[in-house]
DNA sequence: AGGTACTGTGGGAGCGCTCCCAGCGGTGAT
DNA sequence: ATCACCGCTGGGAGCGCTCCCACAGTACCT
């Protein structure tokens, strides 16, 4: 690798050593003033700064991160199959998110894709040798090895979702069962009497959670769960499809389906319109995501938005935290969950 | 900022002086076997191998990169705005290509995210740093100064996407003129007489090339391109929408539409859905990108397709290519253009 | 006057590497 | 035997910072 790869233009550039002396101080003094220490006086302060700014002085992050040991960056671990199941905008969103709540800090952004168990061994390699500060897990699977190893190497870390309903490691999720329960709700307030449901893998907390709040929102409206109104599917449009076949199938007389993704719902959309049903006149359709997808389908699919965008600052904030007050392993780690909302559209 | 950033941890774990120890070589042996010199003897390559494998070593990346002024990393620009304009999955698409092309190397991805001219400025900073060896720089404008800064500083650079026809900087760009040609070649081939086209801001080379396209097309087929059936958008939906009003305003006659971009497409098609005209009996649509959007659209959206991901492994492949050899620079540098292809749906 | 207690400051040491030069023993030509 | 040269090796110097100790200077007490 490596080989020839280009050196000595950045050399040549000032040093702090330069800056000291042009400002006629020593390099503790420099570097005290670029870190913003409060113990130097303000005449020093303004010709150091003057220095700097004549010479066009920018720290050497690199010198810095070895002298100081750390890494001034953070990593976004993002699965690479996950990045084409997720309906988008999820990973711009998450990603925008991270990087505005980044913007005024001096962390650089790393992005790693996993797609191989090699890749994540390497990672691993990576995290443990403590060359970020930091890493942000999105979809983490609950079999994933990695939110134990960086617990185990007191790495702070942040999950965009839970991996189960005793989630260890500080997370920031939404309120995938509250949003469920809402969209089921709503169907159920528009009159819909048989309303089904396609969930997604159940293995996957968050399919779990939004099955959850279906049920909730049933029983809340003093009916029973009736399993032939429950298909699963994995987040997949053909996984709609099937599963509403299936759900026509075994109870034609729905006319309320509550998709647990934008996808399985576009899935549906179109077995529905093979089978002759009308949307929403025979079933009214809700999705969860608010993608793209939903805004575009026909009828435009009423849907349930997270704050994406949002968890990705917030997964940021609670990181810094973590990184800021890592002494205090024994305290409560930050949790968060983050409000859904119904955008509602014709598909109901 | 900084401040109690937490160190310690990254210590003690084994280091280079400590391999050698440990293999009874000096460090600049262990150094070399490290970096695959070939200037080692077998018998020292076994036991300094051996050693590292006893005691987990792991480079330091930032020890390394300061010793050699290397960063090991590339910046992958990306202006915010743009993130929201494009329909996804561009950018996933890109960073995914980019991701796995990075994944045998020991490069690292650095994301960056524009959104303020401030923002800019500090990127400049630390490229002109030499804080990383490449910048693969995403939908520049043609007025953005970058390119031209890391020009003058010597930073190997990549654009996706050309700013003019006659770009000086290294880039990899799809056939867009190719591309809108086909598309509208098949709208023609396809007995339409009268094929308007909604094309993107002219400012935008992108968006010239669209409509060069549509005119090789037009005028293949003996016709001329007639002023009327033109009218240009912004890519976004509601541009789409105002442009479809105005041609079915200009020419209520039209039966063919070629939008420059899935989104725009996504807006003409429900303003032709509002004027009673059905897709694709009375107007054949096609768009541009095969995006999500595309596939969802009732009906589906014949569209182009690019080869995004493919368009973002390039990049890479084009980047290590200035970064090896960046001694010639007098010598060509490497342009290419990633064909397209058109994907038939039920919209025409 | 001497002590104590600050604030500000300079600069040595060291982070973990790479680079490079000198030095080793061995080989072949003179 | 002498010299040149080779492949391989060890280790000094140095990359640009941060950390921290020591020390000057001032101020305020006894």
């Amino acid at each position: 690798m490596a080989g020839t790869r280009r050196h000595g233009a950045g050399r040549g550039r000032p040093t702090l050593e330069e800056v000291a002396a042009r400002a006629g101080v020593g390099r503790g003094t420099v570097s005290r003033v670029i870190n913003g220490s409060p113990r130097v006086s303000d005449r020093t302060r303004t010709a150091v700064e003057q220095a700097v700014a004549e010479l066009g002085y920018v720290p050497n992050r690199v010198a810095r991160a070895l002298a100081a040991n750390r890494a001034d960056a953070v990593a976004l671990v993002i699965p690479e199959p996950e990045t084409r199941l997720f309906a988008e905008p999820y990973f711009s969103d998450i990603i925008r998110g991270v990087g505005a709540e980044l913007a005024d800090t001096d962390l650089q952004l790393l992005l790693t894709l996993i797609r191989t168990p090699k890749e994540r061994q390497r990672l691993a390699d990576y995290l443990s040798a403590h060359r970020v500060d930091g890493v942000l897990l999105v979809s983490v699977h609950a079999d994933d090895p990695l939110p134990d190893l960086l617990e185990r190497i007191e790495m702070p870390a942040v999950l965009s979702g839970r991996r189960s309903a005793h989630e260890s490691v500080p997370y920031v999720d939404s309120d995938n069962t509250g949003g469920a329960q809402s969209a089921v709700e709503h169907l159920i307030g528009r009159g819909r009497s048989t309303v089904a449901t396609i969930t997604g893998p159940l293995d996957m907390y968050v399919a779990q959670c939004r099955l959850e709040g279906y049920g909730a929102a049933v029983r809340a409206a003093g009916r029973e769960v009736e399993p032939e109104l429950v298909a699963s599917a994995d987040f997949t449009e053909e996984g709609g499809r099937r599963a509403m076949r299936q759900l026509l199938d075994q109870r034609p007389d729905l006319d309320g389906v509550f998709a647990a993704s934008d996808v399985m719902a576009a899935g549906a959309r179109q077995v529905l319109r093979e089978s002759g049903r009308r949307v929403p006149d025979d079933v009214a359709l809700v999705g969860f995501e608010d993608s793209a997808v939903a805004r575009h389908m026909d009828p435009p699919l009423t849907s349930v938005r997270q704050a994406t965008e949002e968890m990705g600052r917030a997964m940021v904030r609670v990181l810094l935290e973590e990184i800021e007050g890592l002494s205090d392993r024994t305290s409560k780690r930050p949790q968060m969950v983050l409000p859904t909302q119904l955008v509602r559209r014709e598909s109901s």
